[in-house]
DNA sequence: AATTGGTGCAACCAAACAGTTGCACAAATG
DNA sequence: CATTTGTGCAACTGTTTGGTTGCACCAATT
């Protein structure tokens, strides 16, 4: 898996996207301070917080025992660009064909 | 599953992107058509397409014997959107930082 | 030194999923 | 009418994955 692949993918989970937004609001935050604004248990946190690491969506920080996770939110960039790539390929399609429709050629 | 979800979740995949892609090059196209474009059954490129319909994200056209596939862009947006939104809350969290540095508090 | 609290690792389970094959049906073509 | 070609539906398989429990380890506190 590459690293877009890694984004998106880790995008795909509406918990970790609720992470996400947790950290963007408050960083950093440490898993057992993550799982009070969540239903599940501390090792279900810590696996999608893995997934967004592999991702590069979350720095951790060592602190004494502690492990200290907040947002970087860089390869959100990716995602852009691949939308913006998308939009732009259709946008050119349409103009192809508005340009063929205007030209009085016969179908 | 709502609405956002089933976009993000639709993205996650590569094969469901390249099939965007593909559609947004050149469509309408009917999954017999697009076997070529990858290695896949057409029963695996049919299932595809089915949650990327379930998103939005491709619309269907009958006709004749065919179904026709082609892009519908506009749930990216809402993928826009929500990154947009974390980018904000962290933009916001920084200059929170930074004004709490440059007032001259004691620690 | 003993206890407490935060952490990672491993095994396990059930559900979801990507992809397949097989078949039956409907619409074009001859 | 018979044949071909595009389609959908269903069943099956192997793998991934979200989530759990249990345990061992390490650092801080007393």
């Amino acid at each position: 898996m590459e690293r877009t692949d890694l984004v998106f993918n880790a995008l795909a989970d509406a918990t970790r996207r609720e992470l996400l937004t947790v950290l963007a609001r408050t960083s950093p935050r440490t898993a057992t301070q993550l799982v009070g604004d969540f239903t599940i248990t501390r090792q279900g946190i810590l696996k999608h917080l893995d997934v967004l690491a592999q991702a590069g969506l979350v720095e951790v920080q060592p602190k004494g025992r502690e492990r200290r996770y907040s947002l970087s939110p860089r390869p959100l960039d990716g995602v852009n660009d691949w939308i913006e790539a998308i939009n732009a390929t259709w946008r050119e399609r349409l103009t192809r064909l508005k340009d063929l429709v205007e030209s009085d050629e016969p179908l």
